[in-house]
DNA sequence: CCGCACTATCTCGATATCGAGAGATAAGCT
DNA sequence: AGCTTATCTCTCGATATCGAGATAGTGCGG
């Protein structure tokens, strides 16, 4: 079995001997991967109508349980986007009924955003569709080996989870 | 130990008992490390003068080895973009000095861009400074894991490689 | 209870990308 | 050879994002 990255890695051995080119070996994996799952979350939710940018502001409202309502501050956070994108996000969502606007009772500067029933009904059908993809990627590989696979990627991403929660104001 | 994935997998459990949502385990860290791992790329890139896209660009002229020439077709091909944006890329690199184009002596439709003194030197740097950082981040992972680690990714990857090279023209 | 630093959201100009299409050349077919 | 289809690169208009700044409201310390 052989990917792009052994490709990848016997080039940079060729032309640069001197380095030792082995991180590459588990992470230029992960990063293409994730360019392979991107393009593929793209087409599945295209095909339920969203883009992947509606997706993940949706899927943070819906995951945070009813009444499905956060502030744009805390969506911006979430989704590691700018305040200006968040204010634009927002806007064409509210323009396409699947979330609206409400001021927050608690703070006169803040708005709200609530997930509409059709927002809902389109988030619920994509994660679905979603999830179906994802097993199919994974299709072949044994439970024992997802579990320790999961568990290889958390011992590299908790550490960098933790530190500068990286404001994006 | 515990990462965003373990938050993010529990609140789907609690708002969609009915789904199995498992394969979030492996293909949400694979994205979440991928984020973070750009953030990290464009940090040190900066520091030797350079963005990711240039990187991008360089670093696969450097490593088809001399004389580090390769057309526009197959430089959008390898990186995953546009020929328009290609197109911009080669013209910002050009102004910066770090690549040049030649008419292409064996098909006249065509250019070959060409890695100068200069950019071949940023991006050796900025490699250098890139295998430091991962380094840091692979840092507590012993060598036996991170080869299982590779093997695993491998297996997810080289079905998503074969298929489809995506024309972007 | 007043001032001041902080926070929340929105506005707006700049920029990189996409994607459709043009112009030129190449390669295959009859 | 002549014709058609494919390929290569560039052009250009549309769009989403960033990031700095503006506006309004909050709440702490004096």
């Amino acid at each position: 079995m052989r990917d792009e990255v052994d490709g990848l890695v016997e080039a940079w051995r060729a032309e640069r001997p001197d380095l030792d080119v082995e991180p590459l070996q588990v992470l230029s994996r992960v990063s293409r991967l994730a360019r392979h799952l991107d393009r593929a979350r793209r087409t599945v939710f295209t095909e339920h109508g969203l883009e992947p940018w509606e997706f993940d502001v949706l899927a943070e409202l819906r995951r945070s349980g009813p009444p499905y309502e956060l502030s744009p501050g805390r969506l911006l956070r979430a989704t590691l986007v700018t305040s200006g994108t968040m204010t634009n996000r927002i806007d064409r969502l509210a323009a396409a009924g699947l979330v609206r606007r409400f001021p927050d009772p608690a703070d006169k500067r803040g708005v709200l955003v609530r997930l509409t029933d059709e927002g809902r009904e389109r988030v619920d059908g994509a994660l679905t569709a979603l999830l179906d993809y994802e097993k199919t990627i994974l299709g072949a590989m044994p439970a024992s080996e997802r579990r320790r696979l999961a568990a290889l990627l958390r011992s590299l991403l908790s550490p960098l989870d933790e530190p500068d929660p990286r404001q994006r104001t």
